[in-house]
RNA sequence: GGGCGCUUAGCUCAGUUGGUUCAGAGCGCCUGCCUUACAAGCAGGAGGUCGAUGGUUCAAAUCCGUCAGCGCCCA
């Protein structure tokens, strides 16, 4: 027995989510429609998900982000695509490593005295725990990822394909290690990308410092925003074309305080205009240096430890103070010794750690590096030959800016969380080898006194093999061959380098052929008040709670709803009504179907026993929203989708059509059309349904099966797809029936301004202008009758103007309202000048067109006839209003 | 400094290749309604020189130049 099937008349009064959502979402596990297997018979469709961080929580961002993904799978998989969307999570190196780190301290635990095999236990544990909150909270949101494809980037298969791509690109002499001056972060005690350096403009201040020149009198000031880094000076260094100091080069100068002698030299890099035209050269702390320093083979000192601390480098009072400290302290003292010439306000840029927000320090160190540009070739090529298409197209630029101005990737990174660097190094013969299993001896000397590298990989090393290493990679597997390439890619434009960019790479390296087809940028989520959210701020509401305030499915169409492709979205919970709201909508249009549909003995062919123009309409506006709904996803549109959705389900079909089959019900005497317009409408419901699910999945389930009679088994999310039938859109009905809502329009505006009463119906007197005209009315006058409340309907070509009426003209028929007792001629006679002067304004701006020999020689013929039909039309129309106004008057 | 984007009703935004009674929607506001699906609703109404300026064109919210304001990315 089949307990799904309604079994009832009657829906609640109103929809609740919760209920529907936990429901629904087991049901559709249980019969695994979630699940994608290699089908010959079908084309595969396929999406991997961002992999968020095991330490993440649901926000805003990825609400949208997993919507649109999710809207996408279930319209291919309606589709009868074989679709795929692959879900899984990232190990996050540095941000999971501190959470276990801040544990462990509240433990009164460091990591160094655990040891970095009891630690990474700690760690696995603690992904065992939490590492799937936010896959849980993806759920709750309807997400229909192929679970039993969930990966993490540290499964052993994934590992592999880490370890494998290591070594291929080792093997290709595309991976290196050197030394080089990183962005280091003293609290993480790691390297970051380029990418992981947030830069912001912070006030700070130059120090002038003078420097005394050997064997002279004469000092030299230069002027430097981190007076610390002088310690570690090597050079001082002019432009070779500053005249001023063209004397200067070849001599010595001592580093005050340190009393160290550094050369003066000339290099291009130095601007004249800045500062006094002097600079201090201190190659192991800052990039620029560090060029200059490789070009005049300058010594590298190294001043700080890993921690920012002061180093025996330096002068032994600053040994051990904090690089802040240290400088604090010598501009204390380069001021008491005379040294300091002058401190003025400056603003510079500043990088900070994308993760912890400490200062970065430009640090010399010994890191891994992967040679960029020969894999950026390819990779720019497929996105600017469009076999890659990026959505909106604008951030090809920015891909492509990129990408030629490409540089090294440091990929080491010194955590314990991560993927090891497979490379050994004998501590004997100091051979290195890059191995894909644990050497048990050197290769070159057997010594077995050997040590792996310390360092572990940047996580998006593994984040650029997501999109084949998902599917098994290295392995040549079924699944690769079938949902390799993947299709469509959601992500933000924050990660384009990151992460989209250095897949594409990866794909075309390892595969030899993109990772995807399409990319979906989508929009930055603010609060109100335009600003990014973010947990500092509090302003990032947590979407589990707008899920139970409002349904799952109501923030999913509120969200896509409010995102335009490309723009950011100002959101606030309250948004959330639009959703809900038309969840209600829709609930309710299916409580009234339910409810007629009990009065009626009916079958589905039934629907051919009666119809109309108002049935040839929304037949028609039904296959031309199919049309423009599928269009729309087909462009990315997604947010154009909501609105073509929303305006066909709320006004097309809901205020207009629902309303005007009523009397069908409620008046009609004829089974026969009651029988043809129930099935009927529960047709076009059932599709609207079903166009709307991929949007809103549980409301739409809910009702396709509290409507219809169901088995088990079954489910919306595996029907077709509706598809558009040009023979259905109907241009007469669409007319005629404009026509009808024109007039009720009409009728209703008079009304309104009249003040009617609404319990009170009125006469409503029709003159047309053609027989057709006539006609047509006279066949649709009961829609007329009900929905613009007229207790006697007068049609005819020579009506003439009944006395105490209001008036307006609807295309070429005058409607009449008398209304004897209830008309204020004073608002009318402003109803119809308004009227008047609108239509003169319009009437004018085409004379004047019309007039212009120019137009009428140079503007298309049907561009200009469509001008005077507008005119006749207008002039006819106003001559009505002059004569009724004329008639008020007197 | 280089690049990208945005500016349309009080607010948030649509407006596809220039021409449809092109100036629209939702929210908010005003008026009237608990009309037998829905007050989370229905009907009606007010409200904008489409950022400024110059140009292209028979015709510009739409295409181009300049400027202003806001935002983002890169250096």
């Amino acid at each position: 027995m089949n307990q799904k099937q309604p079994n009832t008349t009657e829906l609640p009064k109103a929809y609740s989510p919760a209920e529907a959502e936990a429901k629904w979402y087991k049901y559709w596990l249980e019969h695994k429609f979630f699940h994608a297997e290699v089908n010959k018979d079908r084309k595969p469709y396929t999406i991997v998900i961002p992999p968020p961080n095991i330490t993440g929580v649901l926000h805003m961002g990825h609400v949208l982000n997993n919507t649109i993904q999710d809207v996408f799978i279930r319209w291919k998989r309606m589709e009868g695509y074989e679709a795929c969307w692959i879900p899984g999570t990232d190990h996050a190196g540095i941000a999971t490593q501190h959470v276990v780190e801040r544990n462990l301290r509240t433990e009164g635990i460091s990591k160094n005295e655990l040891g970095r095999e009891k630690f990474l236990e700690r760690v696995w544990a603690w992904k065992e725990q939490y590492g799937r909150t936010i896959i849980k909270q993806l759920q709750k949101l309807g997400a229909s990822c192929d679970w039993d494809r969930e990966r993490f980037t540290m499964d052993d298969g994934l590992s592999n394909a880490v370890k494998e791509v290591f070594i291929r690109l080792y093997e290709k002499d595309l991976i290196y290690r050197g030394k080089y001056i990183v962005n280091w972060c003293p609290k993480d005690h790691t390297a970051l990308s380029d990418d992981e350096v947030d830069h912001s403009d912070e006030n700070g201040h130059l120090w002038h410092i003078n420097y005394p020149i050997k064997g002279s009198k004469k000092t030299i000031t230069v002027v430097t925003t981190r007076p610390e880094t002088m310690l570690g000076d090597t050079a001082v260094a002019v432009n070779p074309n500053d005249k001023r100091f063209s004397d200067l080069i070849g001599k010595t100068a001592i580093i005050p305080i340190a009393n160290r002698e550094i050369p003066i030299i000339a290099d291009e890099y130095v601007d004249p205009e800045f500062g006094s035209g002097l600079v201090k050269v201190t190659p192991a702390h800052d990039p620029n240096d560090f060029e200059i320093g490789q070009r005049h083979n300058l010594e590298q000192i190294i001043i700080m430890d890993t921690s920012g601390k002061m180093n025996e480098n330096v002068p032994e009072q600053y040994q051990g103070m904090d690089r802040y400290t240290c400088r604090k302290t010598l501009v204390e003292d380069l001021q008491k010794e005379g040294f300091l010439n002058n401190i003025s306000d400056h603003v510079h840029t500043v990088g900070r750690c994308y993760r912890c927000d400490t200062i970065i320090e430009p640090y010399l160190s010994d890191q891994w590096f992967v040679k960029m540009r020969p894999l950026a070739e390819p990779a720019l090529k497929a996105v600017l030959d469009g076999h890659i298409k990026f959505h909106p197209e604008r951030w090809v630029k920015t891909y492509d800016h990129w990408m030629t101005n490409i540089r090294d990737w440091c990929i080491s990174r010194q955590l314990w969380w991560g993927h090891r660097i497979p490379v050994y190094y004998c501590d004997d013969c100091g051979h290195t080898m890059v191995l894909r299993e644990d050497p048990d001896k050197c290769h070159q000397c057997n010594s077995t006194n050997f040590r792996q590298d310390e360092d572990v990989l940047d996580t998006w090393f593994s984040s650029w093999l997501w999109p084949f290493s998902t599917l098994g990679w290295p392995e040549e597997n079924k699944d690769l061959k079938y949902f390799y390439p993947t299709d469509t890619l959601v992500t933000g434009p924050d990660i384009i380098f990151f992460w989209v960019a250095r897949m594409i790479m990866a794909g075309i390296e390892f595969r030899e052929d993109v990772p995807f087809k399409d990319v979906y940028y989508t929009s930055i989520i603010r609060d109100i008040e335009g600003r990014k959210m973010s947990k500092s701020l509090g302003n990032s509401p947590d979407p589990l709670d707008v899920i139970d305030e409002y349904g799952a499915d109501a923030l999913r169409f509120t969200i896509l709803y409010l995102a335009p492709l490309g723009q950011d979205v100002y959101y606030a919970n309250e948004k959330c009504e639009i959703g809900r709201n038309f969840a209600n909508k829709i609930w309710n249009a299916g409580r009234f179907l339910l409810m007629n549909k009990a009065q009626v003995d009916f079958t589905a062919e039934d629907e051919q026993l009666f119809s109309d123009s108002v049935d040839d309409w929304i037949e028609s506006r039904l296959h031309t929203t199919i049309k423009n709904l599928t269009n729309a996803l087909d462009r990315f549109h997604v947010n154009e989708a909501t609105k073509v959705l929303y305006d066909f389900i709320w006004h097309d079909f809901c205020d207009w059509y629902l309303e005007m089959i009523k009397h069908r019900f409620y008046e009609s005497s004829q089974p026969e059309v009651q029988r043809a317009t129930i099935a009927r409408a529960l047709k076009i419901y059932e599709a609207a349904l079903c166009m709307l699910h991929p949007f809103m999945p549980f409301i739409t389930e809910e009702l396709w099966w509290g409507i219809f009679e169901r088995n088990e088994g079954e489910s919306i999310m595996v029907e077709p797809w509706p598809v558009a039938d040009d023979k259905k859109i109907n241009r007469d009905a669409e007319r005629n029936v404009h026509s009808i809502q024109n007039i009720i329009s009409a009728v209703r505006s008079i009304r309104g301004e009249m003040n009617v009463p609404p319990g009170k119906q009125t006469e409503l007197h029709l003159k047309v202008g053609e027989n057709a005209q006539q006609n047509m009315i006279n066949k649709y006058s009961a829609y007329l009758e009900r929905l613009a409340k007229v207790s006697k309907l007068v049609v005819g070509g020579s009506i003439k103007r009944p006395s105490y009426s209001a008036s307006a003209v609807v295309n070429s028929t005058e409607i009449y309202v008398p209304l004897k007792d209830i008309i204020d001629i004073d608002i009318e006679r402003k109803r119809i000048t308004k009227e008047i002067e609108r239509l003169e304004k319009a009437s004018f701006s085409i004379e004047k067109k019309l007039l212009n020999e120019q137009f009428l020689s140079k503007a298309p013929k049907e561009v200009v006839e469509k001008e005077k039909d507008k005119l006749e039309s207008f002039n006819q129309t106003l001559e009505k209003h002059r004569k009724t106004l004329k008639v008020l008057s007197d």
